[in-house]
Parts: C-alpha cells; sequence; structure tokens
DNA sequence: CCTACCGATCGGTAGG
DNA sequence: CCTACCGATCGGTAGG
C-alpha cells in the first residue's frame, strides 16, 4: 500500500539543491522545481518564501559540510601530513555525499544577493585557513618542505579536490579511498622523479 | 572627434563572452547583452540569428584557444619535463589572455544543446590527450616518476589550471611567469619533504 | 538599427 | 495544496 505523503520543507530544498547543481539556478525554474517534488508551482509557496531563499539554504547547507569536516581535522589534531590526509578524505566524502550542496556552494554563489555573496566568500576563506594552517603545521613538523607558500598551495590542494565532482563517478576504477590515496600522493610528490 | 561606428558581429559575441562568463548563459538576457554593445534588444538579431548560437561561438573560441596551445607544444617536442611546462605556461596565458571564453568554455558547456555539448565534452578529452601523452613523455625520459597514472594526473594537474582563473588576479604579488612556476612546482614536488 | 509587437514563461500572490 | 491569476520579462519576428 502506497501512502503520498505531503512534502516537507526539506523535501523542497532538497529538490532545489539537486537542480540548481545540475542546470543552475537561473537555469532552474520554480515550475521545474515543483515537478520534481511532485506539485503546482503555486504550491511551492506554503512550504518557501522565495526562490533566492532556497539558494541561500542549499548554499549554507554545503558551506556547513565543508566547515564540519575542517573542524573535526582540527579537533583531531596530529602532524601536519596526518591533518593533511583527514582533509583531503573529508573533502571527497563531502562532495560525494553531498554532491548537490556542493557543488551549488561552488558553483552557484554569484546568483546569490550581494549579502549572502559576501558570506560565501567568508565560509570559503575560513575553509581554506584551515588547509593553510595544516601546511604551516606540517613545514614546522617536518611533514612538508619549509619553503612553501601556504596560501598559495592551499589553493591547488583546494582546486584538486574542487574539481572531484567535474569528473569522479563512484562505482569506477577507484574508490573513494583511493581516489583520496591519489590526490594525496600527488600533493605529496608531484609527478617529478 | 569621437566617432560612434556601428557594431560587428565580433563586438556582439565579445559582450556575449562577457556576459555570460560573468553571469552565466541563463543569467543573461538579450536585452542585457544589447545594452552591453549599445543597441536595443532586437537589433542584436541583425548580427546574430539566436542566443544558443552565440555561446556555440564563444565555448568553440574557448576550444580552439586551448587547442592551439597544446598544438603549438607538441610541435616543439622536448623532453617530458620541458612539455609540461609549456602546458602549463600556455593554459595560463590563454586563461589570463582570454578569461571570458575560457571561462565560458570551462562552466557553461550544460547550457549548451546536446550535439555541441558533446563536442565540447570532446574537444576537453582531446586537450587533456596532450597532457596524458606528455605525462607519458616524461615517465619514459627519465622526467617523472615511472609508476604515474596519465589519467588521473592529466586530471589533477588540469584541476589546478582550470581554477586559476577563480583566484589570480594580475598586478598582485605574482606576475603570470611566477604562477606558471608555482604550479609547475607544485606540480613536480608537491609539498612533501 | 529602430518601432512595435508576439506568445511563452518567469517568480509570485489571493483566496479557498 | 490547488485554482486562477498578476505584472514583468523572456527570446525572437515583421516591417521599415
Amino acid at each position: 500500500m502506497t501512502v503520498t505523503r505531503s512534502r516537507t520543507r526539506q523535501d523542497v530544498v532538497a529538490a532545489a539543491g539537486r537542480l540548481f547543481a545540475s542546470r543552475g539556478y537561473h537555469g532552474t525554474s520554480m515550475r521545474d522545481l515543483a515537478r520534481e517534488v511532485g506539485l503546482l508551482g503555486s504550491s511551492l509557496y506554503s512550504h518557501i518564501d522565495s526562490k533566492a531563499d532556497l539558494l541561500v539554504e542549499v548554499v549554507e547547507q554545503g558551506a556547513a559540510l565543508f566547515q564540519a569536516s575542517a573542524d573535526r581535522v582540527e579537533n583531531a589534531g596530529g602532524t601536519g601530513a596526518e591533518q593533511l590526509a583527514a582533509l583531503v578524505e573529508g573533502h571527497v566524502d563531502v562532495v560525494l555525499d553531498h554532491i548537490d550542496e556542493a557543488r551549488t556552494f561552488l558553483y552557484e554563489a554569484d546568483a546569490l544577493d550581494e549579502t549572502h555573496r559576501q558570506r560565501v566568500l567568508a565560509a570559503r576563506d575560513r575553509y581554506e585557513a584551515a588547509f593553510r594552517r595544516v601546511l604551516v603545521t606540517g613545514a614546522k613538523d617536518g611533514s612538508f618542505q619549509t619553503d612553501l607558500d601556504p596560501a598559495i598551495t592551499a589553493i591547488m590542494i583546494l582546486s584538486i579536490l574542487n574539481a572531484v565532482e567535474r569528473w569522479y563517478r563512484p562505482g569506477g576504477r577507484l574508490d573513494r579511498r583511493q581516489l583520496a590515496a591519489e590526490i594525496l600522493r600527488f600533493c605529496s610528490n608531484g609527478v617529478g622523479t
């Protein structure tokens, strides 16, 4: 016996995340979203106030997931090398387990109003700062080279991590642990002999 | 004496590139574009056939610029290390000199019709293949480790390169040669001791 | 390149 | 959550 139960606000937000991630905010209409969740367009407004609010909510979920990973790593402590490994694994997990929120956080911030856009930029910088700190820690404890530039190095590591969702598909040659290991290996040693 | 001369098709395409790169295809209206180029919306159609055609044209310009760089590197030859350096420098040049076409090529392909979208994916793979070949060359000639995976390594290098336009701004601490050198250094040695 | 305009779709509201 | 609808804007066309 199938019971059609009424949609919750979270159903609507999750569906919005799916569409924003796959077609972009401006490429998604409220009627697209309503169809995705099984309603008519006007019925969405008994769950939410506006399309813009939905974007804010999805983006902030993405920001919170990445930050939670960084916070866990910082609380666990360890050498620079250990913490970098944990940051890489945590990022891969967030991207693979919450791809819609991650993509929307990474690529749709420009569709936000200026106030929320600035908050996203601040959230990204805060997350990036965790990588910078780990690089400094590792330079001191002998994990890493001592002359590396933490700012640009953090950006390059995050560039690799953020791009994962653009090419990696589960079920392929690498599982997610092997993926994280490959990334960590490249970030540690590069291609050099 | 200022002469207002009539717009050419290329002015319209270039303006479209600017807007697609900064607001996205779906975030750009034909009236936005007309204003950018100093016309009324309907007047655009004496230069172009449709909004979709404009996207195709900008994206294909981006594809051609990247491919031209890869072709130049391949024709110049050299060791794997030399060719990788040339690919990195070439990519940085394309991104910094043609940021609108590069961004549109990288981020707006999903807004294309399926036929053109597939062509972009093929163009990206062809460009990526140049990186894979250079990695294989370098593994044979002693430039690089012999046990690296060319496919995933090429993706990671390109992830760093493609992200450049998201954070690098000319006139800052690094000029473009230093930027390319930092990227090459990271790709060669990573953070390890 | 503009005037005048088209049908379709947009985000959203009133009222039940 | 639906019916009925709003004004605004969308990409695009006819005709000059």
